[in-house]
This record gives C-alpha cells, sequence and structure tokens, in this order.
DNA sequence: GCCATTTCTGATTACAAAGTCAGGAAATCG
DNA sequence: CGATTTCCTGACTTTGTAATCAGAAATGGC
C-alpha cells in the first residue's frame, strides 16, 4: 500500500488540474480505469497529455485524486442524514434510502465506479472502501439491522440491502447504454427518474416491511 | 464433428478450442475486455499465446465465441419458460424473475458480462443485445406489459424492471469483491443466495403486486 | 523593464500486449 | 513405414499508451 502513503491530494489547486480531475472522473466512471487512457482524459481537460503527469505522479494518482471529488457527495449526504438521527430506525432508513438513489443521479459517476470496481476487486476497490464508501455502507447495514431489530423489516442479511440498493439503485442510470441499445429508450431524462425511485423504494420498502397494525408513522414501538 | 453444444463461428470444435473460451469466458466476465490479457487466457488454458490466434482471429473474435457459451444458457431459459405459456400473466412473469435470479447464480459470467458492457456501451454491447441478451429481455418487458395491463402490477416503466432485475438480481453475485473488502464477508455462499433470491423476490413482487382483495392505490406507506 | 518561479508542451523513451510467421510436433491416412 | 494435414510454439514485429525530459510560455515579484 505504498501508494496510498503520500499526500492524499497532490494535485495543485489551480484551475487547471480541477479541470484535470473533473474529465478524468467523468471517463473513469464511464469506461473504467484501464479502458480510459492518459490521451483522452487530456484531450476531454483541453490540454496536453504530459501536463497530467506535471499535476499529479501517475494515472492511478490521477485516479483516486478524481475519485476524492466524490467525497463531497458523500459528506453531504452523511450531514442530511445526521439531520433525521433521532427518528426511529425505519424512518431514517428510509431517508437514508431515498437519498441513496438521489445521490445515484445527480452523480452518476460514484455508482458507476462502484459497480466497476466492485465486480473486479483489487486495489482501487480496497482504496475506495476504505475512503469513500465503506463507512456508509457500514452506516447503512447498521440501519437495516436496526430496523430489523425493532421488527419492522423481515430479517434477511442486511449487508444484501446495501448491495441491493447499490445495484438497483444506481442500475438505470449506469445501464444507461444498454437501455438505449435494447429499448431505444433514453433512461437518463428526469421522468425515468421520478419512476425509478417510485419504483425502488415500492419494491424496497413495500416488500419488505412488516405491516403493523395501522402504525404508519415509523416511530419506535 | 464438434462435440460442442453451441454455434460456433470460427474456433475450431476440439478440446483446445474448448478450454479456451471456457478460460476467456472465466476472465473475460470477471475483469472486462481490455484488462484481459491475451497472455492471462493463454495461460488459464495452459497453452502457448500464439494458440490463441490460431484458433480465434483477434482478441475480439475470442470473446464473441467465449460469449456464445453463454447462449446455451439462455436457450435453457426460454425452454423452461416456453413450458409456463398459457399461465396468466403474472405467474409467467414470477416464474421468468424466479428462473432469472437462478441463472444469475448458476452462470455468474452473465451478469458480469451485461454490468460491464451495459454500463460502457459499444459495438461489443451492441453485438450482446442483438446476439444475447436482446430478445430475451425484450420477452420480459412484455411479461411485465401484460401484467401491468391485467391489473397485477402497479404501473411503472416496463424497461425498468428488466434493467432493476437485471442488476439487483446478478448484483450480490457481481459484487463479491465489495462485500468482502467492505464487510468481510463471502457473498457467493448458498445460504446467501437462498436469503438474497428470497430478498429480490419479497421485494420486486412484494412491493409492486397490487392486490386485489382491497385494490387499494397510490398511497404508498 | 528584468528575473524567478510556476505552468505547460513537443519530442522521445520504455514497455506491455496484440498480432505475425516460419517451422516443429503430433495426429491422420495411404 | 512415409506423406500429409492439423495443431501448436518460440521468436519476432507492430502498436498503443504511460511516463520522462528539456525547454518554451506564462505568471508574478521587484
Amino acid at each position: 500500500m505504498a501508494d496510498g502513503a503520500g499526500p492524499i491530494i497532490s494535485g495543485k489547486g489551480g484551475r487547471t488540474a480541477a479541470r484535470i480531475r473533473q474529465a478524468a472522473l467523468e471517463l473513469f466512471s464511464r469506461l473504467g480505469f484501464e479502458r480510459t487512457t492518459m490521451g483522452e482524459i487530456a484531450a476531454a481537460a483541453g490540454v496536453s497529455q504530459p501536463t497530467l503527469h506535471y499535476h499529479f505522479a501517475d494515472k492511478a494518482q490521477l485516479w483516486r485524486e478524481a475519485m476524492l471529488e466524490l467525497g463531497a457527495v458523500i459528506a453531504e449526504e452523511e450531514r442530511l442524514l445526521g439531520a433525521a438521527a433521532d427518528a426511529g430506525p425505519l424512518a431514517q432508513l428510509r431517508m437514508a434510502m431515498r437519498l441513496f438513489l438521489q445521490i445515484s443521479w445527480k452523480h452518476p459517476a460514484l455508482g458507476r465506479i462502484v459497480a466497476l470496481e466492485g465486480m473486479a476487486g483489487g486495489e482501487r476497490l480496497d482504496w475506495l472502501v476504505d475512503n469513500l464508501i465503506g463507512a456508509r455502507n457500514r452506516r447503512l447495514v447498521g440501519l437495516a439491522r436496526g430496523a430489523i431489530a425493532a421488527g419492522d423489516l423481515k430479517p434477511f442479511p442486511p449487508e444484501q440491502l446495501v448491495v441491493t440498493l447499490q445495484t438497483a439503485g444506481a442500475g438505470l442510470v449506469n445501464m444507461t447504454p444498454l437501455m438505449a441499445a435494447n429499448f431505444g429508450v433514453d433512461t437518463a431524462r428526469a421522468d425515468q427518474r421520478q419512476a425509478h425511485e417510485q419504483l425502488i423504494l415500492d419494491a424496497l420498502l413495500g416488500g419488505l416491511i412488516i405491516s403493523r397494525q395501522q402504525d404508519k408513522s415509523g416511530g419506535q414501538p
């Protein structure tokens, strides 16, 4: 893990470095690490290829710093969830899931990256877990476990809720090319978003909740 | 004559070619096209690297022929579904979904490939749609549409059911490395399979079905 | 203006991986 | 057996891409 030893942010704070990170994030998330070339990133950022190496030591370092752009996304999620910390387990879980879905639509790069690296494994996945998504996922598992313990949800391995939320929640956005090729529909449109959020919440919550006698408020027993 | 069970394009029918296809399928599905090298495939198949080029014109051709190994999987699915062609729309859909989940577990390569290429787009995705998954997906959409028209399911864009089934159904298997890195659990185990199938079916069917006795519309818990 | 520092680029190198080819080994057939 | 075809490999070429470097172009201080 010598790679992670250096400063997390090595790129200068200037506008050029920011443009490069932005272009890199978009390309890495769509195509993955190997399929994306430094030349493509440079072209997308409007600079020459050696400029990338001036701002970032190597491709892996650029990848990591591009991913850190997503750190703010996670932080915002944390903040909004913290506001509801006093609600019941099910209410918190519902809010977390809704947030997750909204974030997946607002920042498709995060879901795509997790899907890509989460499938392949390796040191980039380890880095993601350690630096971006590990705590968030553990928090979700905790909420699910709490809701199950409170008798609000059917018992199931709570890790599976996370992975299902992750894959199904980001699925429609991630699979935009597939849907276009297979059905000729553009699933990245806003109206699709609305319907999909409804679908996932209806499905995961509607299907898993243990309905109590008229108690729909989500409060603790 | 070849002992192969599926349609073959250019690869000879011998055992060596079959071993190569097998190794290629496994590697391509785990790592994707670019991340997999011809050398790795050769090593996994126990032959030298030029042997790959003797049996297959180039890497893309090998990829396509490796994918065709999955043709038998799809065909089996078709066959089993055909047996229930006279059931109602919802019953057919339920059976199709159950089959989909079982296939996802039995042949993880299919789900991983679709996830990988469905995210990136390009000519390999087009090929997959045309030759492997397009018809199957359209069939699923047809079943969902039928179940909605029959008033059995809440109205939602039926393409979204397909993409959700695809991503959520294959999600737990696909994300094995992520779950291992994040939670230290091996989600490829059989008991996990059972629970996950239950989760998906409970969620998608339990959450979307319109219960006809009381016919409550709209209001989501 | 002039110098120093930072920022960027063209040209080049290094290397990994796909693809080629001549020829050797092994199977097939008379 | 020898002849012929099929199958496979070592050595090689080609290509694409990450990384390097010397120096040009800005930028900022005086």
